[in-house]
DNA sequence: AATGAATGAGTGTTCATTCAT
DNA sequence: AATGAATGAACACTCATTCAT
């Protein structure tokens, strides 16, 4: 299983979206079709279980988080792990997101994100964070805010992980309605 | 043209991508597929032209940014714009967002970005927006982080537009480092 | 009706029988398609005037041959006229032998030949050549070794249209019994 | 897959080219199309699979020919070998000709050839055939008139293949420049 | 006579999925 | 459990031909 999910992480490496099917991946893997479609039971189960084991390495992390002192530390070092993870395979990272948009693959991962919605939520109710009119919403939106911003990052090719973070953390912050410490006007 | 266009935007509406070919486009155009192809040299013209003619309207309406006294203000009135555009066909514009991503798509776009950069290059300008790094980054990050949350709130079923635009604009201020009079810890 | 036919060669020589199409015949000869259609009633039609065209060409050489005095030398006469028809326009003449093998356009052109195979048939009877069992498979014969020769010759890149018409007349009294005086073992 | 290229063979022989299409041949093969393209990659290969499967039959045959005793027996083994195969399936071998000369064709059967063009090496070589200029052309002019004769007394209907044979010879011959016994003037 | 937009049957090819072994 | 040959619906695209203007 484990096997298969990598082949198919490494086709969309190298050979792209399109280039992801059952049958490669099978043979990709070194097995045979039939055996795919017994751990999968389909080509949409696939790609929602390699969205998870990429996501479920980010959660891992992303707990720590929690041993931070204050919520603006949590979220600093949320973004930190957001922007190292999404930059571990970046071009697997952002195909997944892509992915991710798709109806039936949304549906299909909804349940897996709660953790990560609990996660946020006890962040964003600590002290130092201005409480936001709709916490839900505001988590998605922080969630996409930081997908966009370092998918956008990949994309223009930018290595630099510090000066990526520097940036999402002050969007981050403005969203939230933090004065953060560094650009004060 | 138009009516194939339009054909095409209800599909995408009522059906989703996978439903979007180029026989059925023809045929709820009313239309023979060879006619499609007289207008269109492929699949991809058909979804590059339909981009376009969304995004028209809504460089449109961004060129009265430029009356607006201010930057800020000027940067408000776009994401005004961004809002009511994106909701004016939510679906449509999502998915159209989504497949602007492609690549043979993405590059087909390319040129038709131009005047939107432009626009924007003339409000980062401005003398009340800090300086930015690298101030073409900063365009390509706004214009993905406008995105990302307005296509988020579409998807959450969102429907105020001014809450909607309000939470976008504290995050757009917080990336270039306004510190906007609204939220002040 | 001149420039379509032309337009068509053109289109043969430099992009090859599988480009050959009417509406781009049409748009190259400056016409619109149902122009096309008025002087043709179809593809084929084109195709076997075309064919048509470049054998009259042939045809009114050829009967320079029967003012040779002898069989032999109306002969060496015709394969030089042959040769040199064919090295006119080399692509074009082996597309168009190739076109003229397919059923259709064979049936459709059986009566243009009989002017050829009359004047064959004038020169076979000379005194000089050996008579042939069946006259009429004899002229075939000839026609098509002579065909295949210059058209192999054309595939190799031989321009040298001496060398290549000595062969041929070495072939073709070979075929009918003539010994010549050149190659005596 | 023999199954495969016999149905090919059978549409060939009974609607002729034309009437060649992947689709067509799997039904008549009783397989699905998906079955043929995992047989063929493509059409092409389908064709040059069939040209092949016709060929290697030739190429077993014409080696007896190295066991005659002199060039000229065994340019004749030769010439019988090529018109009783060609007369074996005569509609197939004409429409297999033709679609060998189609330059994709052509290039995927280029080392198929080999082996029959070593033959003929071989053959040239013995001391009682000539010399000539430049073998290799001699061995394609020569190839292809055997093709072209043997193929046009198939058009004309033609089944004694004896009185074929001897025209080919006579026609070899000459090329070679060989004075045959059987013609003398 | 000329135009050229419109037609639509036809073609090569792909790929998720099944199922007999 | 594993295999992989077989399936066939689906799709992008082509082009000879027609016909209203």
């Amino acid at each position: 299983m484990a096997t298969i999910l990598e082949a198919a992480a490494r086709i969309l490496e190298t050979q792209g979206l399109q280039a992801l099917n059952t049958n490669l991946v099978a043979q990709r893997a070194g097995v045979s079709v039939g055996s795919l479609y017994q751990y999968f039971p389909g080509k949409d189960a696939l790609i929602v279980a390699l969205i998870q084991r990429e996501r479920s390495l980010l959660l891992a992390e992303a707990e720590g988080a929690l041993q931070e002192p204050t919520g603006r530390n949590a979220l600093r070092y949320m973004i930190a792990v957001a922007a190292r993870e999404q930059l571990r395979r970046p071009i697997l990272a952002r195909l997944l997101d892509f992915e991710e948009a798709r109806a039936p693959i949304a549906k299909e991962l909804a349940p897996t994100m709660a953790p990560f919605v609990d996660l946020m939520q006890r962040i964003m109710t600590r002290k130092d964070i201005p409480p936001q009119a709709d916490t839900d919403a505001a988590i998605h939106d922080l969630a996409n805010i930081m997908r966009a911003m370092v998918d956008a990052a990949n994309e223009r090719g930018e290595t630099n992980s510090k000066v990526l973070e520097e940036r999402v953390e002050r969007t981050v912050f403005g969203y939230l309605g933090v004065v953060s410490r560094t650009h004060r006007a």
